[in-house]
DNA sequence: TAGTGGTCTAGACCACATG
DNA sequence: ATGTGGTCTAGACCACTAG
């Protein structure tokens, strides 16, 4: 095997290529575990976890004693969200990220944030150009995808946006979380704000078809200097 | 025999118990899948099933070689994920909103959010039944659009929920905005935190197809009670 | 009744982390 | 070197849905 990447999850990529291809339309007819066990040649556990992986992402439906649907997205979530994640990358163009240093990532930092793996660690500020800062902002990316990126640059636009053009890897998704926090004196003193005061603090992993982590940012935008607004059409 | 409750879900529930009653202490030591399959007289599978639910839950976390730590920090976050307008109604079915009290919206409220009309003003609190407030909310309805819910109830689901099932209007689609903010007296009180105290602050306005708000959602989450999940994928 | 997905067992090999 | 969690197989019984 010259693949390392897990049987079940191989499955689940083709799987989905077949849906997103149109090859298994929405609304009605998936292959049923057993068929696929048969196609596929994999026992009905692996068939089972690549299920659930396309059932998570919220690609199919399925039902005991009924079977799986492809879920119905009449230009539902799908295209919401690529608004979405254009919007973010039009947000980040807006702004530029000036970075004050770069380092390889700590053990613990790849920890806390659940990374396996190298990772290079660039951190700094994303401000309109004189403006205040709006953000203090890290970004860890695998290593074997570091553009190298110099201290004291500022960079219109982001790195996962340098690292599409780059052509080196494909995002697939992202994922976002988003909590209120009190700043801590390190991102506190970055972008001049009181230690403990709030903040939202947004991390950002993008992904690519397997699943693994290319690059993962973590904002801290201080209360009173940024909203994030997002529209939620309806199916 | 007399549950129906599969086998997994009463092990991981059991397992969760005794994180949150101490016997497994948090950072540490948590048993190894082979000891569950030994003291709780079950296969492996079953066990990592249960396993799953935990660390799905954010309850524990696993890595291949080491083991499995309790994780449960005190801010035992909520996570949200929502990627379009049904999983944000889901989030709501979750959870229950107490209302404590019913009153007509003041002008200078209406004002605030830029609402015109007569509008009802519903607050109170949302939680999962049994624990602590995870938001203090407030919602506004349009007056000829009110529900007539008497303060004191809990409702399970949303407002929102129920103008859709009332039939009376079809929202078209909701824009939300958050921020970090400090949280003000009132709110503070409300959900048990401390005035000044960071909190991440959730705007909705639902509107129907001709851009009429139809009901406006304010919601208050203080540090470490919720983070907002969310998945942007691409085409 | 036949077929589906849901649950559960028993066993195996592997990659990895730790001592 | 040992033990961990990660993957994978083969087989079984069950609850449920649909024709």
């Amino acid at each position: 095997m010259s693949t390392s990447i897990p049987l079940y999850r191989r499955l689940a990529e083709r799987l989905r290529n077949r849906i997103t291809d149109g090859e298994l339309a929405e609304g009605s007819s998936f292959p049923t575990e057993m068929e696929i066990c048969a196609t596929e040649g994999v026992s009905r556990h692996t068939a089972r976890e690549a299920l659930r992986i396309l059932s998570e992402d919220g690609l199919i439906e399925r039902r005991r004693g009924a079977g799986t649907v492809v879920v119905q997205r009449e230009r539902s979530s799908f295209a919401q969200s690529i608004g979405d994640y254009d919007a973010l990358l039009q947000y980040a163009r807006d702004t530029q990220f000036e970075i004050e240093a770069v380092a390889d990532a700590g053990l613990r930092e790849l920890e806390t944030f659940g990374l396996e793996g190298d990772y290079k660690r660039y951190s700094g500020v994303r401000r309109v150009p004189g403006q205040r800062p709006q953000a203090a902002v890290t970004v860890f990316i695998r290593t074997d995808l570091d553009p190298g990126i110099s201290p004291g640059t500022s960079l219109s636009g982001s790195i996962a946006d340098g690292l599409e053009e780059s052509r080196k890897a494909r995002i697939d998704r992202v994922t976002q979380r988003m909590e209120a926090v009190a700043l801590c004196k390190t991102a506190a003193r970055a972008i001049g704000a009181e230690q403990g005061s709030p903040a939202l603090r947004t991390v950002r992993r993008y992904r690519d078809a397997e699943d693994r982590i290319l690059l993962l940012s973590e904002s801290f935008h201080p209360a009173g200097r940024f909203a994030y607004e997002m529209r939620l059409a309806r199916a």
